[in-house]
DNA sequence: GCCTGCGTGTGACCTACGTCATAGGGACGG
DNA sequence: CCGTCCCTATGACGTAGGTCACACGCAGGC
């Protein structure tokens, strides 16, 4: 006598003129002849359903294809699983993120969403905030920001920031090491007999530019090569302005034997201001980069470069921002990955030819 | 009696301790002493609310940062406002789509997500199916697929596919003019004077595959230059393959003066191979790609190729796709976007070294 | 031997999550 | 006394989970 009395009158205005409609966890329910929560619990794996009666009302949801709403999970959880990769626009550097990041989300139980500010960063420079306040809490439970320009975030959930330039180091940061890196790569031009080396430099706001000036120093120091200052140029990590330097740099008389620039970007832009002056690289010119993005490894010749581990700065983020969303407190808010130097033939010994 | 339902205990519940959750319209209903109703429809701009009450409840809001709940939204309306983009992986050709989908996003009212399949696309054939039947109409109301295999979709809300390569013509569809594009570079290559021209066509189970052939025997028919069908060979859209075809095609004593390939990829392939023969290009062999990848303009030579709007397609496949969720019946479900020859240096006239 | 009392296992009932639309009510002017 | 404005009350959207009712089995009292 309990429960069934009213249940004609449910099924015909289910099965109703609105047909095509999603399935709901109604529908299962009068289909399987349980209440509601009993298929919630069946679905969510709680204590106390029979073993029979999971097995039914599980097949009832296979048959109807039923599939669980996650706009009215999220209203009643607080909580939508989901985590949003915030990129300023899809260049390579956060498409290799946005790659680590979806192995990394892989078996999490979240969803993967990427937002992208569509490259007009610079319009509004508080896009960051007015995003997260709209996103979190809302859409996703946490982001992983990929921008240049990482003012404070004080949001409403969890973020992590990948490579975050600027100085703030409130929220919780994946970088590579920058200083080592540039160490490394000013050290192989050493090696080869360098001493005449001059340094495109990155934006000075920045950093990860201001590490990995840094580094180059430290390599010259250690070596007990003096600085020439007049060798040391402003790339900003813009392809521009990489440009000027490298003209600058180049059509000196006594011009450096060797060249190590903050990015592969600028890199490439010395490299073809070094074709236009006719200057030979590596013969002539040797030079090193830093990111090692695809676009190194096609250059002629090939851009020898500090390799940062994009796709694993991908990975780190999300596993810790996911750590952060499930309410853990992660030994280490700020995780440094290494770089390797990967070797191609934009390098050589100096003196190749004596000009 | 249950003793749980006196609203005192509410609003207390909502002042109370925990005051650091998100703010919801109910707070700023008490804060500025007006029913949520009221709040609600200053939100919406919905007729029947003074000027003055508006304007003060827009203060509160202001004041108190509160962003309305997408998520409750989307219960109460059935519709999230946010689309999806769904690709197999974060590669150059998707990442472009991609842009072009974040440019018609804005200012459209809705949000856009991107998901990736993180590559692991063989590993079961039907995922986009499943990924759409457990996003759409939950998280999304519409999505664009950039896949290389759409199979049939029967999916709960409108789909738009990118270049869908196989003839399922049920669902809407955006591509560039792969029949029209081939023929110009075919036609470009004719023009130089080159007659002996060889094609390594693409996938041919794939409909673009199938057009580029054709657009290549048009213009061949077009110009009284007879196919050698020996001359067209299977590329499959991959380098491997591609790399078996042009050694085929360069070492035969009468090997071909131009060589058109079904896709960029490929043509750099066939760019390798040449040079490990110690064929020069274009010199002693002109050579013509398809789609423009940005590695393209970076080989040595540039490629000449037949460019696809990429980022356009993006934008075009949202614009419609909006239409459709917005209930729309667009005229044209079917769009087609022109192609661009963009001139490089791996094509010339015939005859450079005699051979 | 029947009934009562208790424990346990199972599933139904009920409400809340935040928003929005519809219907309804009160005040004020004509 | 009626109409016009403004605003409020109510309840659904689909899910989750706490609380509660009920059935059944068993043991011990009468």
């Amino acid at each position: 006598m309990t429960g069934h009395r009213d249940g004609v009158d449910d099924l015909a205005a289910l099965t109703g003129p609105r047909s095509n409609r999603r399935v709901t966890m109604q529908q299962v329910a009068v289909e399987a002849g349980v209440s509601v929560s009993t298929v919630s619990k069946v679905i969510n794996g709680r204590y106390g359903i029979s073993v029979a009666t999971a097995a039914h009302v599980s097949g009832v949801i296979e048959r109807l294809g039923y599939e669980t709403s996650l706009v009215a999970r999220s209203l009643r959880n607080q909580r939508t699983n989901v985590v949003g990769v915030l990129v300023a626009d899809f260049e390579p550097f956060s498409t290799e993120v946005l790659k680590g990041a979806a192995d990394a989300i892989r078996g999490s139980g979240f969803e993967l969403v990427a937002y992208s500010a569509g490259g007009r960063v610079d319009e509004h420079v508080g896009w960051e905030r007015r995003y997260l306040s709209r996103l979190m809490g809302t859409l996703v439970d946490g982001a992983v920001l990929v921008t240049p320009t990482v003012t404070d975030v004080d949001s409403d959930g969890p973020v992590v920031a990948i490579d975050p330039h600027t100085g703030s180091t409130t929220i919780p940061t994946v970088t590579a090491h920058n200083l080592q890196g540039a160490h490394a790569g000013v050290r192989h031009l050493l090696d080869l007999g360098h001493t005449r080396i001059a340094m495109v430099t990155g934006r000075i706001d920045l950093i990860s530019a201001q590490l990995r000036e840094q580094g180059f120093r430290d390599a010259l120091a250690e070596a007990g090569v003096p600085v020439d200052e007049s060798l040391v140029v402003h790339g900003a990590f813009e392809a521009d302005v990489a440009r000027e330097a490298a003209y600058e740099l180049l059509r000196r008389p006594d011009r450096p034997t060797a060249i190590f620039a903050a990015s592969d970007q600028m890199a490439l832009a010395v490299l073809e201001v070094a074709r236009e002056l006719g200057i030979e690289v590596p013969t002539d010119l040797s030079l090193v980069g830093f990111d090692n993005i695809p676009e190194s490894a096609l250059s002629e010749p090939p851009l020898t470069t500090v390799e940062q581990p994009i796709r694993e700065m991908g990975r780190t983020a999300v596993a810790l921002l996911i750590e952060l969303v499930e309410g853990g407190t992660p030994s280490d808010l700020h995780r440094t990955l290494g770089t390797d130097l990967v070797l191609r033939r934009s390098t050589r010994a100096p003196g190749g030819t004596p000009s």
